[in-house]
DNA sequence: TTTCTTTCATTGACAGCGGAAAATAACGCA
DNA sequence: TGCGTTATTTTCCGCTGTCAATGAAAGAAA
């Protein structure tokens, strides 16, 4: 039972409450004069902004403990209360659904997994709901509420209608996922692309905190690439955007699902390495696992193809920093268990093909468990509980 | 001699006067109601910003002519007066400089070219400082005031602080020119990138107004690209951005100056197009207007080199379109006279390469007269002058 | 101990922006 | 002349963030 006193909603969401939650949120706890220098709001305008989200739990006051001796009044930081909210964050792939429990600083706190019986909206929501009932019992012995659940799903999906416009992978068309869950569940629903969802849980708790402009690229079966602009996802005038996956790096490369030669998928995701393996030692290979293994242990054609895939990843990285200029590039995925395998490659073909002071970018990698995809859509829902949906008016800018 | 009563500054540089001034700018006359919705902003908010606007004298009242008639109040139009305020910009090339003198609407009424003596900061300076000093001239007879010049070179710019960073073709490293050129003229200075500039353009005054997300490719002597996203003008971290001539797209292909193979200049660029005939032909050809001429002559070497450089624009343009989903892409640039013999490759190339539906992104072609480029850097100024620079605190949004 | 100095944080008066609602304006039409 | 209708303006009001001064909490100096 959480304490009466407490509204069980966000404060206002007025501009600089949700910049200053934001701001704490992402950038660890702060005082409130950084706060101040870092948004570029007064100090004044920090303390009222922080009053409210105190009163109502969100932040919480810490004494700044290795503090070095300085002058002056010592300074008080401000931080995140993660327990005063729990988040569920759910990513759908073909077979299964992943989900997770998370706190409000998007610390994964439990872990689901949940194979799919069939793909159709009806089956997936079912196990959704059944997964979600799962994760609400846990979050009962916490004493916290559940505020928001995040849904993500592979293509093209209509974020604020919340509904998925087109999965190749589900073979779903318009379905109004959000709304079809929230009756479900009875909680606050957000969908999102996965990789933008990613792309969500890097800019605000990874990787990405504190940049304007940045990508990250995930390798597995497919190539994704979710890009931040001005601060801003990009989502893309059409529902595609990032489709690092199918810049062609060699128009007499592989044929790609999608029906172009030399797409990178085509030449760096998991079925092209099985089938590039395959076609050279003439043996059956049974998934990109074993791959890795053979590459591990020396097997010339497996190592050849991790070398074709790192480069052709590094072109397509190469081409994203030729045309935005990102500040980094983070590679992350599945995949990346077989970084070792391909560094070398991506870095050289990046630098090869970048032009100018784009090279200067930075590439940096993370392991991505596969419950990080889950993690993204839970981010997305806290991004929607605080607020800070990027809402804009018509108008030329 | 302008009427003393106005002031020759422009109104507060609040949110909504900023936001309101650049819509009618940009959208040509309309109601305030029209205003209102467009913007989001209430009509009364409307109604306060516009009112300041006339009396500086920027907007008029104007009553709509071709009315049907309609019932109730009979709306009047709020339109931009063009000749309430000149401009002037100046595109830099490696032979010689132009400069226009624009309106408020940014429409060119002066043209002026000027032959560079070399290549020096202070030779380029001076021959500005000739050239702004000719365009003055001629505003004085005008009786309105030029507000502000904007400056165009191609290469890594930095606006911000208005310096060249590194410019390859003048072989300019930090020069800040418009600190120098504001002490030449004593005018306000913008300087920009060349590509950047003409992009502004077409967002404000030309085939992208409305639009959030587009980009525009030029193709000339280099290919171009400027890209906006989130309704921005996307410069890069490292001063890099848009370097669509770079992207590969034949790894197999004609070595660029760049170092790299394939890169769509080195396909597309007019350089390839006059080496592609040169080499086909056995004859001499001295430049990218004789290929035309054979091309429309029917010399099937030049035909096949354009339809190969449609090939590639297109394919780089689709590259773009994967990755940032834009809405448009304007195709422009002095290339575009050969636009018939390459239009189809590049249709054929984009709807061939471009991934589900960042296939339905509109294509549009633009002649462009070489002046645009300087029209381009006035809109830079012009931009400066109302005030609406992009300016955002340093926190995560 | 007392008093400075320094830095962090808060307060309270205040200005300005933009919104809501009501008033006003300018028509066609009966 | 009134009435309905749409456009615009006015009036008032709340809210947000700034400014300038004040308070708070240390260490340093006297």
């Amino acid at each position: 039972m959480s304490p009466p006193s407490r509204a069980e909603t966000f404060p206002a969401h007025t501009p600089a409450v949700s910049q200053i939650f934001t701001t704490v949120l992402s950038q660890g706890p702060l005082t409130r004069l950084e706060l101040s220098r870092r948004t570029g709001l007064s100090p004044a305008a920090v303390t009222k902004a922080v009053r409210p989200l105190i009163e109502a739990g969100y932040l919480v006051e810490d004494v700044a403990e290795d503090a070095p001796p300085a002058l002056g009044r010592p300074a008080t930081l401000v931080r995140v209360d993660g327990g005063r909210a729990l988040f569920i964050g759910i990513k759908v792939t073909g077979d299964e659904i992943i989900g997770v429990l998370t706190d409000l600083r998007c610390r994964i706190l439990v872990v689901r997994h949940l194979p799919l019986p069939g793909r159709t909206p009806q089956q997936v929501l079912a196990a959704t709901t059944g997964l979600v009932g799962e994760l609400l019992t846990e979050a009962d012995g916490m004493d916290v509420t559940v505020m928001g659940l995040g849904v993500a799903v592979s293509g093209d999906v209509d974020r604020a209608e919340g509904a998925v416009r087109y999965s190749p992978f589900l073979e779903w068309r318009d379905v109004p996922l959000a709304e079809l869950a929230a009756m479900a569940t009875g909680l606050p629903v957000t969908v999102d692309n996965d990789v933008r969802a990613l792309t969500v849980a890097e800019q605000w708790f990874g990787a990405g905190v504190g940049l304007s402009d940045f990508a990250v690229v995930t390798v597995g079966a497919g190539i994704g690439c979710g890009l931040v602009v001005h601060g801003r996802v990009v989502a893309g005038a059409h529902g595609v955007a990032g489709e690092i996956g199918h810049v062609t790096v060699d128009p007499a490369g592989p044929l790609c699902h999608c029906g172009n030669r030399g797409c990178v998928e085509a030449i760096a995701g998991d079925a092209a390495l099985v089938r590039e393996v395959r076609a050279a030692t003439g043996t059956e290979v049974a998934d990109a696992a074993e791959v890795l293994e053979l590459a591990h242990r020396g097997v010339a054609a497996a190592r050849e193809a991790y070398a074709r895939a790192g480069d052709a990843i590094g072109r397509g990285i190469a081409t994203v920093a030729n045309l935005l200029g990102p500040e980094r590039v983070i590679i992350s995925g599945e995949g990346l268990a077989a970084y070792d395998l391909f560094a070398e490659q991506i870095r050289a073909a990046f630098h090869a093909a970048a032009f100018g002071s784009a090279a200067e970018c930075d590439l940096r990698t993370r392991p991505l468990p596969f419950d990080e995809w889950a993690r993204g859509a839970a981010a997305t829902a806290i991004q929607s509980f605080i607020g800070s949906e990027p809402v804009r008016a018509r108008s030329t800018p």
